[in-house]
RNA sequence: GCGCCUGUAGCUCAGUGGAUUAGAGCGCCGGCCUCCGAAGCCGGGUGUCGGAGGUUCAAGUCCUCCCAGGCGCGCCA
């Protein structure tokens, strides 16, 4: 529908082109009106032309309306100039009724554009320390990076879903520690437990676990001695947990990627190496340091402490590198807020390799402050005080849970307050959107109980789609009409939410179409042509909601 | 102190490269099931778009300053 426009008014600015004497004419840019009566699509080319031409902005519009009479003349309905010069077009129904059988014909594939176009684009999202279970913030991210990831693979992107995994440092080593220590514990060996150490109740359980496994075999043995399988089987069993965790809110990975391989194939030290050799590391006070500020940073950064440790930030630097070396066209990190301030760093580290920094994107995701009845949750890990998503999930729902965070842009803060979730859960745009589709599910089942002729299963025959032209009707094919459009949008912008929130539109034009015209009835060719509209939206709300992640019930 | 993000209806939030009269959901009030699913529909909105300047024919949208909230500013990750 868009593209019709476009090229109807490209069409007439090329002649007019000429006809001005101007080479160079700015693409015309064509909008959904804010209100339907003035039109179905609009295009501010007239104002945009004013200082090109010199000439007002209505006298330009005249002219282009004019050639597209002349060009395609009875192909809209009208067309008018508005305002200070917009020119508003308004379709005939056959024409939306003639857009509803393609969609019906070629299904799904009409719906994307090939934007990709086959580049390889990474995200790398979630991420979490395995130190610990999964909170809320960690799905947030979850959803939306795998959100993300769905409407880019639409698009003709080839994705890859990274996880990286921090299995090297001091916190998975604080991890095995804590684990040891209440391992002791439990045989009876009263060892202190580390000052920072995490409290959790998982941390007895894998504890525990090893004391299945093995009995006391490490029992009065110090932690040095044996901090290596404490802390190896310790994260490995956290991962675990987080990809089942990981798996039943739907998200899956493509990759997970050991911080600990960068160090164990020589990679990071490599690429310090290759910073050295540009004069970009050096040594002082018994660290090494990477001159960032001469880049984007404000300071230099330690790479490796002066223990001897590599810092988290010498693997990241290696990181990034890998991952441009691995040829992605785009890499994606999806990070919390709260490590805003590393993206200078990371911009820093992929100049000095001179790299492309711009093939680097960064999605912030603002935290979520989670509620219980208006009172904020504590959340802190390392206490042991904290919901896990685990427990949302099992509380609210997945589907729920996701449709909540993709209601909102992922860099402004949100509010997840548990009993209102719960106490909107009958009245909650998921479920709201999701009736939607088990209604027309249930009207082709209503169809088939009944023997509607030309209706088998969910596939219709030969409908004339021409009783189509209440309002209601030309509505909702609208409405579907534009979901190409927020689709390429939500691509571009790497905003998935825009798909959630026109799939509560399109669910409220359907209802109210379902309101006003009973689909199945006695007329058989009024039935055909109703249940294609419900198929052409059923196709949509599947297609939306498969974008989100979220679930498409034929019953509810 | 410096940096990033946010500030739109009572509440939670949308608002796509500036543009025709600023929207949705929830809550609240009133209607609608002898009829395909009432998890639904219909009707009811007087908003300093945080404030002040600026750019523009045109600013919720761009620029500057200020105010409020959040988050960063580690040889933690």
């Amino acid at each position: 529908m868009k593209q019709d426009v476009t090229e109807i008014i490209d069409q007439a600015l090329a002649v007019l082109g000429k006809k001005w004497d101007v080479d160079n004419l700015p693409q015309a840019e064509v909008e959904f009106p804010r209100d339907e009566a003035m039109g179905d699509f609009a295009t501010t080319i007239a104002m945009r032309l004013t200082k090109i031409l010199k000439k007002p902005p209505q006298k330009i519009a005249g002219d282009i309306v004019d050639e597209i009479n002349n060009q395609h003349p009875d192909f809209f309905s009208k067309i008018e100039i508005a305002g200070p010069g917009f020119i508003n077009f308004t379709f005939r129904k056959e024409y939306f009724q003639n857009c509803l059988k393609t969609i019906l014909a070629e299904e799904h594939s009409t719906l994307n554009t090939d934007i990709g176009k086959g580049r390889k684009i990474q995200v790398e999202f979630v991420s979490a320390n395995p130190t610990g279970p999964l909170h809320i913030g960690h799905g947030r991210g979850a959803a939306v990076g795998n959100a993300l990831c769905n409407i880019l693979k639409a698009a003709g992107f080839d994705v890859q879903k990274e996880f990286y995994i921090n299995d090297a440092g001091l916190q998975v080593k604080l991890l095995g520690q804590s684990v040891h220590a209440r391992y002791q514990q439990l045989l009876d060996n009263d060892v202190p437990f580390p000052e920072d150490g995490y409290k959790g109740d998982y941390i007895e359980l894998i504890a525990k676990e090893i004391n299945r496994q093995d009995g006391s075999k490490y029992l009065n043995q110090p932690f040095n001695e044996c901090a290596a399988f404490f802390t190896s089987y310790s994260y490995k069993m956290m991962l675990t947990n987080l990809a089942k965790d990981l798996k039943d809110f739907g998200v899956i990975f493509d990759k997970w990627q050991s911080e600990k391989e960068l160090h164990t194939k020589g990679k990071v030290q490599e690429s310090l190496d290759t910073l050295r050799s540009k004069q970009l590391i050096y040594d002082e006070d018994g660290a090494m340091w990477f001159k960032a500020s001469d880049f984007e940073d404000n300071k230099d950064r330690v790479v490796k402490k002066q223990d001897g440790e590599f810092t988290y930030f010498a693997s990241d630097i290696c990181y990034h590198k890998d991952k441009l070396d691995r040829g992605f066209d785009t890499i994606i990190d999806i990070w919390g807020a709260d490590h805003h301030g590393y993206i200078p760093r990371i911009r820093s580290v992929l100049e000095a390799f001179d790299l492309p920094k711009d093939k680097f994107e960064v999605i912030l995701i603002q935290m979520v402050s989670l509620l219980r009845n208006g009172e904020p949750v504590q959340m802190s890990k390392r206490s042991g005080a904290f919901v896990t998503l685990r427990e949302v999930i099992d509380e609210v729902g997945a589907d729920l849970t996701k449709f909540i965070f993709l209601t909102r842009k992922a860099d402004s803060h949100l509010d997840f307050d548990l009993d209102i979730a719960k106490e909107q859960s009958s009245d909650n745009p998921v479920f709201y959107v999701q009736y939607a589709f088990a209604r027309i599910s249930s009207l082709f089942r209503q169809a088939v109980e009944k023997n509607v002729s030309g209706v088998t299963g969910e596939n219709i025959q030969d409908a004339d789609l021409s009783v189509l032209d209440e309002d209601e009707a030309v509505s909702v094919i609208k409405k579907l009409l534009q979901y190409p459009v927020v689709f390429e949008g939500a691509v571009q912008a790497f905003e998935p939410h825009r798909i959630t929130y026109y799939l509560q539109e399109l669910a409220g034009v359907f209802h109210a179409y379902y309101h006003k015209h009973r689909v199945v009835s006695d007329d058989n060719a009024t039935t055909l042509a109703r249940l294609s509209l419900c198929k052409g939206v059923k196709l949509v709300l599947e297609e939306g909601l498969k974008m989100l992640g979220v679930s498409a019930p034929e019953r509810m």
